[in-house]
DNA sequence: AGCAGAACGGAACGATCTGTTCCACTGCTA
DNA sequence: TAGCAGTGGAACAGATCGTTCCGTTCTGCT
């Protein structure tokens, strides 16, 4: 007993725990591409064999549910991040959404939101990632620079076509997703050019497809 | 013989017109939502049975092919109205995308680009509406209203991001695809509030996704 | 009126795919 | 050196999907 590991770990213990990282890694960037992706996708692109995922996670329904939750705490600390930023409220909103983008967690969670019943705890972190992107977007809308005429659902919905670009070389496809991003932020800032057409999408829009899979 | 049919068709043959357009017009639909779609999903959303889509097309792939070419036909159809128009440059260019993104029907042939194999006819409709998109494109770049930093090709993905908003309610979907198209269209147009990062995307891009699914 | 056949709906079939289990093997750890 | 956590990958059962097939309906013609 006592203290077994001090430092990092060594041989076989290092390999597992090497494997838990390349898992996570591999499914995030499968899933993302292709919600509905085999399960022996994620064991292929990370480099491992079947059972070693199944020794993590008892079913690929696990396994979502953890990759779900990741990155809505990726999305999460986004958010707190830009709401402890001392910048202006414009620029800070501006790095924070690069960064979502960066790291795709908010469009995992929305791709992989229709594949499986959602956790009590899963439902509590889109919530609260709701209540902060909600208090962010008011700052910022307060601070004049932002359109009136958009609302919260309406950006997370343009956020997640911005997120479906796509080229199949090598890092193509993010270098396209920050410029289009830039590209709909300059289209988001005031002045506006003119009035948009249709209503603003609305928060139920995007919950009501929480349920799109799922039994009635 | 002689002339049986001058005006209208009639009972039977009148129900296997009218069968024609609804399977194509399930088939766009349904593959539009899901490149991937089983053959039974269009049959079940046009209302017929499976028979009735098989009589028409020998094969799924026949069936993705017309609906390819379909779809490339109307996008022809409205560049060329497009460069027909009398309007300003941009006033012909920004009708012309609203019914592109109305019609689908360039989203779809993009969509299905890479889940079978093109036909020489496909090849030279895809060729042919490349180079009325490079025309128009040209002439609303002379006439100074588009920025000058963004490539035909980059207009094509935003436009595809754009086709992939959807809600579930009614029309909702293409109340809001509309909507996003004229925020993009005010960021594509001039004046400029700053550069984009990253380089525009090339023709090659695109063209390199033909061979997505096909074998090497 | 009656018939030949075009068109149809949908069950049935076989091939393929996928989630999960199982087992033999490896190389630390004690 | 014995034991076991950890692993790779074959094997299995269930589901899915493209396609075929068969019995029925309805139309146009004689």
């Amino acid at each position: 007993m006592s203290a077994p590991d001090p430092g990092p770990l060594s041989g076989r213990r290092a390999q597992a725990a090497r494997n838990d990282a390349r898992i996570l890694d591999a499914a995030r960037e499968v899933f993302l591409a292709d919600p509905d992706a085999p399960v022996a996708a994620v064991a292929t692109r990370a480099g491992v064999g079947i059972s070693a995922l199944y020794r993590r996670y008892p079913s690929k329904q696990d396994l979502l549910r953890a990759l779900a939750a990741d990155g809505l705490a990726r999305y999460i600390a986004d958010l707190e991040t830009a709401l402890a930023a001392e910048a202006a409220p414009w620029d800070a909103y501006v790095a924070c959404l690069h960064r979502v983008v960066e790291g795709g967690g908010q469009a995992l969670a929305q791709r992989l939101a229709g594949t499986f019943a959602p956790t009590p705890e899963l439902s509590r972190m889109a919530e609260q990632a709701t209540r902060l992107a909600d208090t962010l977007l008011d700052r910022v809308r307060r601070s004049g620079d932002l359109r009136d005429d958009v609302s919260g659902a309406d950006i997370v919905l343009l956020l997640e076509t911005v997120m479906l670009v796509d080229l199949p070389g090598a890092d193509r496809g993010a270098a396209l997703r920050h410029r289009y991003l830039t590209l709909l932020l300059q289209a988001l800032h005031n002045p506006v050019e003119g009035p948009l057409p249709g209503a603003p999408a609305q928060q139920a829009d995007l919950v009501a497809r929480w349920r799109g899979s799922a039994a009635g």
